[in-house]
DNA sequence: CGGCCTGTTGAAAACTTTCAACCACAGTGG
DNA sequence: CCACTGTGGTTGAAAGTTTTCAACAGGCCG
C-alpha cells in the first residue's frame, strides 16, 4: 500500500523512486487509536510526529475559564508537525475525531529527511506555508463574520479537504462532529451553531440528516460566504532540483 | 552590518561560515518603502520574497463587505514566505506600517537554500511552524476571549516580538498602529478598541501617551489574558548536521 | 483657515451567550 | 423486554457583549 504521506506529496510533484522510498521509512511504527482518544495533551512533553495514515484528528487548546478554541483538523497524509516541532512540548492537545492510524516518528528522523531530500524539504515547507494560510482563513473567518458565515465556511474548509484526501465524489459527507466541537473550532457556543446550521438549512444550500451532511450548491455557498479553497494546487516552480542518483551516493556515505 | 535573517537565526543556533555567507547572498536587493505604502496586493501575482531588515510591516486581507483582517506582523529577520511562497499569487496584502527597509530575495532562490544548507532549510521550517502556532494563539485569543482580553494580547504579542527583534529594554514602545489597525487585527470595531483600552488603562496594568504605550506590568497582565511568549526558543535538536563536514562540531555548541 | 484623520463618547440596535427546558436516541442493567 | 441514564440536539427568553450610528475634539497639513 502507498503512503500516505507519499500519496499528499505526489499530488503536487512527481516523486524520485529515492524519495519515494525515504518517505515509506518515516513510517515503520504504526499506531492505532480509537476514536475521542487523546493522542498528546496541550504542554506534555514530545518528541515525535504523526503521520495520518487514516482517520481524523484535530488540535486543540483549553482556556483558564474552561473553554477550548480548535485550531486545526489533520487528514489522511497530514503530519503533526506544527504544534510540536519547535519546542519540547506539546502547544496543542492532539484527539482522534474518528478511530484512526498514525505513523509515528521521531523529529529528528523528519529533520534527516531535510538532508537527505532537500526538495522534500522544501515542499514541506510550501505545504506549512499553505497550511498556514488556511489557519489566516479560518481567523479571518472568526474575526470578521457572523456566526453562520463561519459554521458554513468550516464546512466548506472540511469538504475540500476531504474531497482532495478522501476522493470524495458528491458533496455529501459524515460528520463526526458534535455542535459543540464545531462551535469550538470556529468561536460559537453550541446553541448558536445550532441556530446558525437551521438557517443554513432554510437557505436550501445544505442538508442535513444526522452525522451526515451534504452541501446542495457547493459554488453558490462558497461565493455567499466568501470562501477560497486553498487546498487544490502548491506552487512546485521554487523547489530546488531532485538530488541525481550520484548525489545520493555521496550524501548518504558521509552520512553512515 | 550583519544580515537581518542571520541574526535571526543566530538566536536559535550557530551558524557555521558556509551558512553565514549563504544568508548574506540572500540580501542583495534592498528595497525602501515608506510608511503606510503596499508592497503586495492581495491576489497579485509575485515570485519574490522579502526580508525584513527593518521597519513593521502587516499582511492583511480585505473582505467581501470591505472589512479588512491583519493577518499577522512582521519585524526584523522575518520572511513574508507564508502567504505567497505556495502559489503564484500573493493570499494577502503586505503593507509598511512604519519606514521599512527590505530584501528583495526570487523565490527560487529561497528554493536552493534547501538544497546547499539544509539545516538552514529545516530551521525555516521549524521557525515557521512557531509562527503558525503564533497564529493559532491570535485565534484563540480572537476566537474565545473579549475585547479587553484580545487587546492585551495583541499588545502584549507584539512587545514580546519588539523585545526579541529590537532588543527593547523596558516596558514602553512605540506602536505606530491606528485604533482601526488594532480592530483589524483582533476582530474589534475601533469604538470597541478604543473603549477596551481605556478599560485596560484603568486597570493600571497600562498606560499610554500618544503612540507611545508601557506596560507596567508585564506579568500580571500576560497573567490576567493568559499571554504565552512562544517568541523566546525553538527547538534545534531535531536539525540535521550542517552540509560542510568541517563545520559539524558547530552543531553540538549549538545545542545550548 | 478649513479639511482630514484619529481618537473619544453616548445611546440604540444587533448579535451572541447564558440559562433552562425538553426531545431523541443509544447503551446499560434489571 | 423495558426503565434508566447520559449525550447530543433543539428551542425560547433574558442578559450580556459588541456593533452601529452619530457627534464632537484635537492635531496635522496644504
Amino acid at each position: 500500500m502507498a503512503s500516505a504521506l507519499e500519496q499528499r506529496l505526489a499530488q503536487h510533484l512527481t516523486l524520485s523512486f529515492a524519495e519515494r522510498d525515504a518517505l515509506q521509512w518515516l513510517e515503520r511504527r504504526e499506531r492505532h487509536f480509537a476514536a475521542g482518544e487523546i493522542i498528546v495533551r496541550e504542554n506534555e512533553t514530545t518528541d515525535v510526529l504523526y503521520i495520518v495514515a487514516s482517520g481524523w484528528l484535530h488540535g486543540s487548546v483549553r482556556l483558564p475559564d474552561g473553554g477550548r478554541q480548535i485550531l486545526r483538523f489533520y487528514f489522511v497524509g497530514d503530519i503533526t508537525t506544527s504544534f510540536s516541532i519547535a519546542w519540547g512540548y506539546s502547544a496543542a492537545t492532539l484527539t482522534a475525531v474518528s478511530a484512526c492510524t498514525l505513523y509515528e516518528l521521531p523529529r529528528e528522523r523528519f529533520g534527516r529527511l531535510f538532508q537527505e531530500h532537500p526538495r522534500l524539504g522544501a515542499m514541506l515547507f510550501g505545504i506549512s506555508a499553505a497550511e498556514q494560510v488556511a489557519l489566516a482563513d479560518r481567523l479571518t473567518s472568526v474575526g470578521r463574520t457572523d456566526g453562520q458565515t463561519r459554521v458554513a465556511t468550516l464546512l466548506l474548509d472540511i469538504y475540500s479537504r476531504l474531497r482532495v484526501v478522501d476522493k470524495l465524489s458528491g458533496s455529501a459527507f459524515q460528520l463526526p462532529l458534535t455542535q459543540q466541537d464545531l462551535g469550538d473550532a470556529v468561536g460559537l457556543t453550541k446553541e448558536h451553531v445550532n441556530r446558525s446550521l437551521r438557517a443554513l438549512e432554510s437557505t436550501g444550500l445544505l442538508e442535513r440528516d444526522g452525522k451526515m451532511i451534504r452541501i446542495n450548491d457547493v459554488e453558490a455557498l462558497a461565493e455567499l460566504v466568501g470562501f477560497q479553497d486553498r487546498y487544490g494546487h502548491v506552487a512546485t516552480d521554487w523547489l530546488p532540483p531532485t538530488a541525481n542518483r550520484s548525489d545520493m551516493d555521496q550524501r548518504s556515505a558521509a552520512a553512515e
